[in-house]
DNA sequence: CTATATATGCTCAGAAAGAGCATTATTGCG
DNA sequence: CGCAATAATGCTCTTTCTGAGCATATATAG
């Protein structure tokens, strides 16, 4: 069992730091991107230097701090991602020689509030701009009837076998939720990378040669994979959600059960049955009643409640609860499936 | 928003590969441990050449599978470590001149069986030899009260202010469940995390110059951050049973509901309640009867299952039910605290 | 045949989760 | 002012999930 202390200087590769700096506004998850080459939005990325930076995580922090002026209160390793080809089109636009390998580490970090940025060149996005069928919380998104789900059954009719296809058809199922188990908001990414495959998406096009037309409605492409970390980012979020108290690092200092709701809406992309919420919420422990309330319009004053940071701390262990409505009525399975 | 298409050379650092390795044999979890420098045990490593390898993951699976013969069926990137100073010791074997940086991908790969290692120096190590403290199945295990938590306890006490004692006694109280939540075994690698800082584990006393002495029942040393790893590892796969149907990969072909608990209680590191372990089991339709069954020693014939593997895909979505026994009962916190 | 050791079947109680009804406070308008 | 509209809150009910434990069935070892 070799054990090299070091590779050969050939092994050697850049690392790249992607940041998902994520934040909820006005009942909308934002992510900030830059603008990449060709005018295609990107993650902030930085280069990681292990002569400047004892970790990762420090590395991150500082330029994402340095250049949003955005305090990051939480911040998450997400994915190492290593595939070759992520960076082929950046090496085509260079000249098509063999592109180094860059290998970048993909963090999620969380801000409580999309600070102005300073710097033309970046902007918060709505992230279901990226990934338009991921918001369920008007209902089921048209796209996906009307244009992924077809896209999908088309291409596990054209897999070579017989076996092959059911394998198509079972990974469509469960990433989209066809079975008996129903949509399950945190397979952001197994939905993005069947997509993917299935040369749904922009991206796909572009890093095959083939023709395959991305469709409509499958979202605005981002440079390199960047839109597969942010799937990821995604996906993890929602997760992190129901088991560690994570929400708290995007509200305000001050919040009515409401907006507390509709920020955790924003982020799993479907509406939650507000009384369960409450009960839960409260039961936690997790956050306090001040005496203040609030008006907005119209209706009875709410509560402001404010973080219980002790507990944070004590009770990390427990997130929230997802009190889903009525389960979204499971699409049926057109042909082949039952 | 700065976006070098590549890092200047000055960043590049070697990538390599570790391996968590793990099965469960004759109800011991075991991990695939090699001989590193200094004689310590270590993981199993191997550099990541980006001239060969498309994919970490293929990285992996080749010059595992070939140094081992095991075939490996699952196969999850776990984390990447990149701290400064993981490399220290070797560097200093080497001379004390600067080490070059070297960053490791984690993975956690699960075998069915540990099969036969052709290479003397490797070998198949149960992982609580180095986290003794992590099984419970015969009850708290003693290094705990006796060693373990004194020594965090004076750590904390050893805090330069107050807040910073009672910051550290939350840490301990949520690694060791010494709140109202009680032990989570999957919280491995925050309390590996906390005794390292408190130098109770001879890592510790290595990487640091201070002469805090490891205790005693603080479980074998590790090469590197290894054990560290380890502990991710055994979080994670922890973990991970709970909601996808893992376990599957590490068990034999046919198998009794028994076996299945012991497995499963092997890598949680507690016993499990019998009867409901199989109510749920069975409910969960990941496994099917066959028809055969097997009398071991003594006591009713026991019917022999096997996977069910159609459903493993389509309901890859569930995990197995954890049916805890009687909650642990709590330790008290000694002084300061109720 | 008896003592033991498991495997299996079932029941019961309490907690958690999913739904929905009823009441209470405010604002905007005739 | 009285009424409609809009939320915030309080509660109840039912269904599931979980934790525990009792009882019975089927082997093996004397």
């Amino acid at each position: 069992m070799a054990r090299p202390l070091s590779a050969p200087a050939s092994a050697r590769v850049a690392i790249g730091l992607n940041a998902v700096l994520a934040s909820v506004e006005d009942q909308r998850p934002k992510v900030l991107c830059a603008r990449g080459p060709g005018r295609l939005f990107s993650l902030p990325y930085g280069p990681f230097d292990p002569e400047r930076h004892r970790t990762f995580e420090i590395g991150i922090r500082e330029w994402v701090e340095r250049q949003t002026h955005v305090n990051l209160g939480y911040v998450e390793q997400l994915y190492t991602f290593g595939d070759k080809g992520r960076e082929a089109p950046a090496a085509e636009l260079v000249g098509g020689e063999a592109s180094d390998r860059v290998v970048s580490v993909g963090y999620l970090a969380l801000a409580a509030e999309p600070a102005a940025i300073d710097d033309a060149t970046a902007a918060w996005r709505d992230w279901y701009d990226f990934f338009p069928w991921e918001d369920w919380r008007r209902g089921e998104p048209a796209m996906l009837s009307a244009v992924i789900l077809p896209g999908l059954f088309a291409w596990a009719a054209q897999a070579r076998d017989e076996s092959a296809a059911e394998n198509r058809r079972a990974r469509i199922r469960l990433a989209f939720g066809l079975d008996r188990d129903g949509w399950e908001e945190e397979r952001t990414l197994d939905r993005f990378e069947v997509m993917y495959e299935a040369g749904l998406v922009a991206e796909a096009t572009r890093d095959r040669k083939t023709a395959s037309r991305p469709l409509e409605g499958t979202g605005l492409e981002m440079a390199s994979d960047h839109r597969r970390i942010l799937a990821t980012a995604i996906g993890r979020l929602r997760g992190k959600l129901k088991y560690r108290p994570v929400v708290f690092e995007l509200t305000p200092p001050t919040f009515t059960l409401l907006t507390l709701q509709r920020i955790v809406e924003a982020i799993v992309g479907f509406e939650l049955h507000k009384q369960n919420f409450r009960r839960s919420i409260e039961q936690s422990g997790l956050v306090v009643r001040t005496k203040a309330s609030i008006q907005q319009t119209g209706g009875r004053p709410a509560a402001l409640f404010r973080v219980n940071r002790p507990a944070l701390t004590d009770r990390a262990g427990k997130g929230l609860a997802i009190p889903r409505l009525r389960q979204a009525p499971a699409f049926t399975f057109p042909g082949a499936e039952a």
